[in-house]
DNA sequence: GTGAAAGCGCTAACAT
DNA sequence: ATGTTAGCGCTTTCAC
């Protein structure tokens, strides 16, 4: 049924090592022998099975990546262009959903481990010690920053920082920050870059939360930021805002005339509210590429320092915020 | 380095077939052996080589899900179910983007075959004879129905005959219909069921297009219907209606006064807009659900009939819609 | 430059 | 109920 190397072999009539030969190390055949050797491959429509392959090489030309949550763009955006990546090095992606629970993810890193040369972790919940645990699979994390382990960060510290110094800028001295889950490494980058910005800005800071990083968790913090008297609402993210945005409406406040709102992340479903997200874009298809890159590279050098690169990240002005009133 | 099998069986006093019995039939060995050889295996920590086992059973405990656009929150939606039933089925999953490529994705579904015991294709613009040429690889269809190839479809034309329902319940009488790409086998169901409610509800459709599904392709229809001069849009899917939307609001007209606007998905984002987007709701968890079971299903009776499922979507009623302006 | 043969980790007869 | 053995399809020494 399925065609082997053996049938190829025959056909070239040659043995299965020069056919293999011929298939992975072109200069080590004879230009004729190998001709034969492809004519008769494609012919036959032969495809190595790479498993068998693999369990000779010990590579199986896959790679792992794992995401909290597939039904979020923020990690779908990161997994396509990782995927895309990953093919274009002619590498298959398996994906897994860890449904944003650690212990699960740990599970499923085991799991995939046998079945991949290397994983992207895009989730954020991990602690270092449990990344820690399985990093004799190559490894590149996204957006957590671990020593001796590859990563590729988005400068959301920096992000922030832009909305806090637009806000300031309006006029906002009282803001809100609801906050994402607290084991989340990138949020307590946030956090941090946030805290410097204020007093850099002479803004002061209501820290509320955690809450959900979904539509909900925006709806329950609407009330509480209001509650609390500010002017501006920072958002964890841009589904956390939209939540806002509804709840504000629901309360028959006017954005931005009311209060300003500030998502983070940049979908681009974002800009499709009336009026448009002001919100922090994230290079999602750059870290998603560079994180297959980085994991590709790995490969060949496993040793060397493990890199870290850090990717911009630029606020994005837009109609719902504007100077508090008066 | 890494534990095979042969590790357990040393350190467990026994032979390696009695480790794999224990593992993979555990009604085979004597219940004192089997949990010697389970201690020794966590003990040690020994995950199975799939790729060997695949080697020789011929199954692989993967199944591939093949999509034209990892961006798009209606393909991650059932990407998300199926990667969880397959899960709970301990099959990984591979996953692919197509980039919409018709050609492409043949050559993803070839190289996946090896590789996976079975596809889900939920590839909109494959054609018959494109899908005929790989079925040799199980495989389970979605949105798209072809005898003898297990399918998993929404029934879009019903969901479309309950929008011109309802439009032509609000007094209705000239509505357009902005297409999607008309090598979609779901489009063409939906243009059916279009026109059969169009008669049957007396009224006047304007068929626009063929349109990208997309925010621009959206943005681009909106013109072209309101120079056909209707009083309501049906646009393809959500995000082609929120491009109309946008568009519509560019042109100073007010939804759903002036003008009313449905979509199709139900994405979460388009019940955040506002007004909110009348929409028809499709069940993509369940139908990644359904197509995944299916494809499982698949592999133990790889005979019989192919089974053809046909999940309701239901009209949901929001804000985008309301009578015409008088 | 090419072939023969060993063996990757595992399961499936076939023995016992 | 358990052990022995022969491969699954491929790559890679080692001869020639």
């Amino acid at each position: 049924m399925t065609i082997t190397i053996r049938d190829v072999a025959s056909k070239a009539h040659v043995s299965v090592a020069t056919v293999s030969r011929a298939l992975s190390s072109p200069d080590l055949v004879r230009p004729d022998t190998r001709s034969r050797v492809l004519a008769a491959a494609t012919e036959l429509g032969y495809q190595p099975n790479r498993a068998a392959r693999g369990l000779i090489t010990g590579k199986t030309g896959n790679i792992g990546v794992v995401v909290p949550d597939l039904d979020n763009p923020f990690y779908t955006g990161i997994l396509k262009a990782a995927q895309t990546r990953a093919a274009h090095a002619d590498h298959a992606v398996f994906v897994a959903n860890s449904d944003e629970d650690p212990a699960a993810e740990i599970t499923i890193v085991r799991t995939m481990a046998k079945q991949v040369d290397g994983l992207i972790l895009c989730s954020p919940g991990l602690t270092d010690a449990q990344i820690a645990s399985v990093a004799d699979t190559p490894l590149v994390l996204l957006n957590h920053l671990l020593p001796g382990v590859p990563s590729t960060v988005m400068d959301s510290a920096d992000g922030l920082g832009q909305v806090v110094a637009h806000l300031a800028a309006l006029g906002h001295s009282r803001i809100a920050y609801l906050s994402g889950p607290h084991t989340s490494w990138s949020n307590e980058q946030r956090r941090q870059g946030l805290a410097a910005a204020a007093t850099e800005h002479f803004v002061e800071l209501v820290e509320l939360g955690p809450f959900a990083p979904r539509h909900e968790g925006g709806l329950q913090a609407t009330d509480l930021a209001l509650a609390a008297g500010v002017t501006a609402i920072m958002a964890y993210n841009d589904i956390m805002a939209l939540g806002v945005l509804a709840r504000l409406r629901d309360r028959g406040l006017s954005v931005p005339d009311d209060i300003s709102v500030t998502g983070f992340d940049n979908l681009v479903y974002a800009s499709l509210t009336s009026p448009a997200l002001t919100t922090v874009r994230m290079p999602l298809a750059v870290a998603g590429r560079t994180a297959a890159t980085m994991l590709l590279d790995r490969f060949d050098a496993t040793d060397g320092p493990a890199p870290h690169v850090v990717l911009p990240t630029q606020l994005i002005v837009r109609g719902t915020t504007a100077p508090p009133p008066t």
